[in-house]
DNA sequence: AATGAATGAGCCTTCATTCAT
DNA sequence: TATGAATGAAGGCTCATTCAT
């Protein structure tokens, strides 16, 4: 039965994610994710307690996506082209309407008190300025780049992407808005005759 | 009674703005606002009928205050004090522990749907390009700043902004991390060789 | 003061009359009857205490207008003439729409333990009962009618316009119908070759 | 478990039909239904989403038991027989103290803009004249009766009993004067040498 | 007399959580 | 495992009534 009940935690984490894109996390109720998902309450007892750990149990899942597209990116590639996929995916996260998480992330976290290193919000972050600011220092040493200051500038990069996150959810942003901004930061680290 | 009505009104907005900023917007009753006045639940009916009356209404006297402070920056100060008393603004309000919206404006601004021009977020948002923009030309033409694409750079300026706001609430930030991004993008408008 | 207060009350009765013929009597509310008057909530408190004592106080001018009524009957018209006089007005009742207390009446009186002798509903059936037997009577003397039960006629007639009263209000009734079975009775006194 | 929860609702509506016949329909809360119940609030939510809806089903259920009444009268008993089970019936109803609602629907039905056709109240009316006047025609043809207008009649006959509906609960009637009622309707369709 | 702000009781409705089946 | 009936707490809203002005 271990098997089947996994299938059914996973739909159930499925039908759920669905809701929080849709509802945010504070107005998410334990009804919400019964009627989403079409089984009993009691049923849904079963595998989860309440709205937090499901809500939790979801984000779990998420960041094992996201490791995935991380892995991605180590091939080898060009610097420029690494971080130009890479933007690419920050935009897609930025635009998307369904199935966004960040919303609900930011109601969840905010104010939340917990340790940093167990907030998963500052990891991903982190694990951006990371990425960036790998993929300036090989694009700078590839002379694709210029750069005096691959930190600064990846965590610049990273807090933008916050920035049109947020912005994209609550006063609306188009994709050529996007585009400029992530592409005003590229053209930052070009050569200047390019 | 007038007189005394509108004291209470605003006694009932400074009351109810603290527990939006401790609560966000969506986690907020009429009760925590009636408990938070200490009045009878009736009584706040009298002034208000929901929760998002009362925070419009706080919105608004909030847009007020940042009227004041926009007026402020009227005087004749060289651009570079201006930016800098700008960001320290902005420092400030991204730092702010007490009483601060931001999260409570996103979650009550995050998919509701309303006209752009309406959204008193986006009405910030683009009056701070506004002025980071004239403030950068005004600089560019007195020498103190350099910069090819002053609109470029105040939306980057801005987004950044956003970005810092919602990582002080969600992720934490320190103030000195502030001043490091702020610096980051300050920097970037100076001459080189200073 | 004692003039105008007695003018203010009335005022208030006619107001409250039109509140309680739109709504009935149960769901008629202290503020109903402010926001009709258009005085305040402690004014209404200075000439009555409750939505009972309103409409107890509305019922007795409706007695009173009643009592005219009947006095207008008392002149030396033919026995046919004044009952068709009286099944006018109790036509023009059973129609109204406006201003009407019938359904409010039968709210309030339904299920209320009163002595018989004290009830108002009781006494203006009693009195239009007592009215239409002695019509008929004078009317038999005279040879316009042939009734071999003055009472138990006028009884049924008296029923009949109940039971129209309520029929207006609850199913609908048209002009046509009331005339139809007024005239029904009426034809029941003529003698047959009439 | 659909049988239980048959038993159930058709329990929650008994009781709420004591309390509608209680008193009457406008001052019946959801609590006071919880409450003759003996269940929780939120339980009665399962079966009931408001007053309005238990009412309904209450007159549907009594619109069921009416139709036995009914059809009991396709027998082949004699039109005088029949016409005086009818009127036992209505005699019952006139009467009867416990679980009666004819006071709940006339505060239900009055001034609700209906269709006529989808009015209960007026179905049953309409009912009640077809049956009587259908008996009168045969009782006419029989020789039992005697009557120019059964349809006139049987309104006349009708139009008494709501009369006498409406004064037994608002003014008092004693079985005495029911019975003298009727017998007057009824005397006046036999034989003049009975 | 008159006002209307203020209170608090009362009923409404929803939902997290439990539990018998 | 799975169901869904049942409970009760929580918060919403309205209004009768009071009272300082």
């Amino acid at each position: 039965m271990s098997e089947k009940s996994a299938q059914k935690r996973k739909y159930i984490l499925e039908k759920a994610r669905e809701v929080f894109a849709e509802k945010g996390y504070k107005n998410v109720t334990m009804k919400d994710v019964v009627e989403a998902c079409d089984i009993s309450r009691g049923g849904l007892y079963l595998y989860f307690s309440s709205v937090e750990e499901i809500f939790i149990a979801v984000l779990s899942d998420e960041t094992e996506e996201d490791d995935d597209v991380i892995a991605a990116l180590g091939n080898d590639a060009t610097a420029g082209d690494m971080l130009a996929l890479f933007l690419k995916e920050q935009k897609k996260e930025i635009l998307r309407k369904k199935n966004s998480l960040v919303i609900a992330s930011y109601e969840y976290f905010a104010n939340k008190d917990m340790p940093i290193q167990d907030n998963p919000l500052r990891k991903q972050f982190d694990a951006g300025v990371q990425i960036v600011e790998t993929l300036i220092e090989n694009g700078v040493r590839s002379g694709e780049f210029i750069c005096a200051d691959p930190y600064g500038c990846a965590r610049n990069l990273m807090y933008v992407v916050e920035g049109l996150k947020v912005s994209a959810k609550t006063i609306g942003i188009s994709e050529a808005a996007v585009d400029r901004e992530l592409l005003y930061i590229l053209e930052g680290l070009l050569p200047a005759d390019n």
